[in-house]
DNA sequence: TAAAATTTGTTATAATATAACACTATGTAA
DNA sequence: TTACATAGTGTTATATTATAACAAATTTTA
């Protein structure tokens, strides 16, 4: 039953909820929402979210602690994000710009510490929310 | 007594021991260590911590729940701020790169919304770990 | 001095995340 | 097939991080 797309029961059905969400989800709303499917307690929630993560399904916004579903396709172990953040109406925006990262990902620390990851959140007031 | 430095006696306090702390310091890591001097519950600790973030004079890394004191002198607001983490030793340290810098805060948005504000954090393993 | 704004102290509670353990399902390879 | 290793599940309890709400004191401004 997992190997079909390599996602487990638990794993599917939070990666579903998520990727139909226009918005960050927190882990106790998906908690809450995916009770009716028999996932009852926080560590069923966070061992999905844990492995999602891992494998770039989706990413987590660090400021916010939610989660997005990846909308890069090429970012399969989230090594390289950035984000767009309205601090207005909370909406997120994943970056997908080719030039950013590749600038970021050979940026060089000068105390010679060599980068495998970095995570970029920019916050701003979106277009929709300027216009209220 | 308030306006000599224009930090209160509670986040001077807490400024203070982040300042001198050569690591990243957790909320509840910090009440600890200043309930001897008379700071006794987490709301004491979070408004002091939200002011100095507010003021730029610490940085909230968010990928670890903890707050460093600001070691580049121009970032009055935290609106642009880098940081080096070591996933090893969990080091952190402030990047300031004017380039870099620069770079980021002319980033502009396909999608045309203008950003006030970023953080970035760059994971890696330091030199010192890579050594062991 | 009086009013406004900021800071403090305090109790309780909300929100986020993990430890630990017993068990089940799946993949690999003798 | 059996046996073993790896990954996933279900469950209870607890740890960690953060805020709400309210009363009092201090500082700033006018
Ligand atoms: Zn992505
Ligand atoms: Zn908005
Ligand atoms: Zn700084
Ligand atoms: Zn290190």
């Amino acid at each position: 039953m997992y190997k079909e797309n390599n996602l487990s029961k638990n794993q599917q059905i939070i990666f579903d909820l998520i990727n139909k969400s226009s918005e960050p989800l927190k882990a106790y709303t998906i908690l809450f929402s995916v009770q009716k499917k028999g996932i009852k307690a926080p560590p069923q929630v966070y061992r999905a979210l844990d492995k999602l993560v891992e494998t770039g399904k989706i990413h987590k916004i660090e400021s916010k602690n939610a989660f997005v579903a990846c909308r890069s396709s090429d970012c399969e172990i989230s090594k390289a994000t950035a984000f767009s953040i309205c601090e207005s109406c909370e909406m997120v925006d994943e970056i997908s710009d080719t030039k950013l990262s590749k600038y970021l990902s050979g940026f060089n620390h000068k105390k010679g510490m060599k980068f495998k990851r970095f995570n970029l959140e920019f916050f701003g007031i979106c277009k929709k929310c300027k216009k209220d």
